[in-house]
DNA sequence: CCAAAAGTGTTGAAACTACACCCATGG
DNA sequence: CCATGGGTGTAGTTTCAACACTTTTGG
């Protein structure tokens, strides 16, 4: 028999939305419930914030629970709170947007019941999850201009093709190939590698890694990305 | 006596930053509180929200009990939810930005516990609240960019110098004003009054108003604003 | 030798920066 | 008439968008 302090306060949660690139389509990472309500619907992965961790350590718990995913980009995005969005009682829910890398992804989807969608092709979704995941596309495509969150979607290793295909993923539309390299080598934050990528019957290509600590480095020093 | 639901999950509060712009200083608006712990410090308004109301609301509720404050631009900013934020006990919060003009400013002082503060002299907050108060400023700086948000801290008529004011008060920077006014009416968003500021010893100043709605319009273009 | 992706420069247009003087008013 | 802020244009530089062909490889 509940007391009456289980209903004077909300309850609160994490979701997730993980993103993740196939080399074709951008991804996103869903779970199917178990339990009603919404039983067997699809879901993002998420569950109860627990008393002695902060809101970035419950995203962290529920994702290596439900996905077997680890060390991945975490961001919060913004906290949920209409007063339906569960019909048993009040839950507000704090929203992360997560980029994993292909690597990982592949783990990902041995695990539980979790299994990866193209964003343009996403099933119904439990709660308000379709409300959260469209903010989240949102942030990620906003995002990807200013910041250099693209590399946490690719492998540690990559061509420029592979990166410029990722932004057109993101970003629904097709770049031009010279302006794009002009513009991603000029920022000085790629350094190649001694290494070519060989994929089939055509030129190998050169590869590249994303140089983080000269990002932060220019980064304090008041230096904008942009692609 | 507490049964032991009250500890089964974190109480859930909303905290805003306040900022207005009295045509110099760009300032935040704090109460003092009242009782333990840190009693008589300076704290962003705020409190608990309620099973029946979203956060959006209970942040406009807050602030108007607190500060007298109504019909503000409300945006969210960031879920704070440190293990040991509050020493009572768990305490997660949801921090608001808010943007007042220049009357509803002033009806705020009239209220209550609560005073305005210039940005670069806060006195110590209770809580996180310098943490929050951060994020708070450097969200407004980043946004001010990007989107007009500048007209939420303006009256309804306003001087290109005082709007220039404002970006120069948010920034840091000086500004070109040939250059400033060139691009603010570049956009086609200013709309010239019938009428001017008559302020002082000098030329009378033309008199604008911004444009929500054709700003609407073009932003569903794909338009953007960028100062 | 063919298909397929990698790689590379230039040019015209647009946007940005820097900069100095006259105007209208109140006192 | 003077002090004060309002208001205006241009030139040099930089950045951006558009655009087509050669190179390297595997089959």
């Amino acid at each position: 028999m509940p007391c009456v302090y289980e209903y004077s306060r909300p309850a609160l949660t994490v979701d997730c939305v993980v993103f993740g690139f196939d080399g074709g389509d951008l991804q996103v990472l869903l779970t199917r419930r178990g339990l009603e309500p919404f039983k067997d619907r699809w879901a993002l992965p998420g569950g109860f914030v627990h008393l002695d961790e902060t809101l970035d350590e419950a995203a962290r718990r529920e994702l290596a629970e439900e996905t077997g995913l680890r060390e991945v980009f975490l961001e919060q995005l913004h906290t949920f709170g209409a007063v339906e969005r569960d019909p048993r009682e009040r839950v507000v829910s704090v929203a992360y947007f997560a980029l994993v890398k292909p690597t990982a992804a592949t783990a990902a989807t041995d695990a539980a019941e979790a299994e990866w969608f193209p964003v343009a092709s996403i099933p119904p979704l439990a709660f308000d999850h379709a409300e959260i995941f469209a903010a989240a596309l949102a942030r990620l495509r906003g995002k990807l201009r200013y910041d250099p969150l693209g590399f946490e979607l690719l492998p540690p290793k990559f061509t420029l093709s592979q990166l410029q295909g990722l932004y057109e993923a993101v970003l629904g539309t097709a770049l031009d190939k010279r302006n794009f390299r002009k513009k991603a080598l000029g920022f000085d934050l790629l350094v190649p590698l001694n290494e070519k990528h060989r994929d089939g019957a055509h030129r190998p290509a050169q590869l590249f890694r994303f140089d983080p600590a000269k990002y932060r480095r220019l980064k304090k020093q008041g230096f904008l990305f942009e692609l």
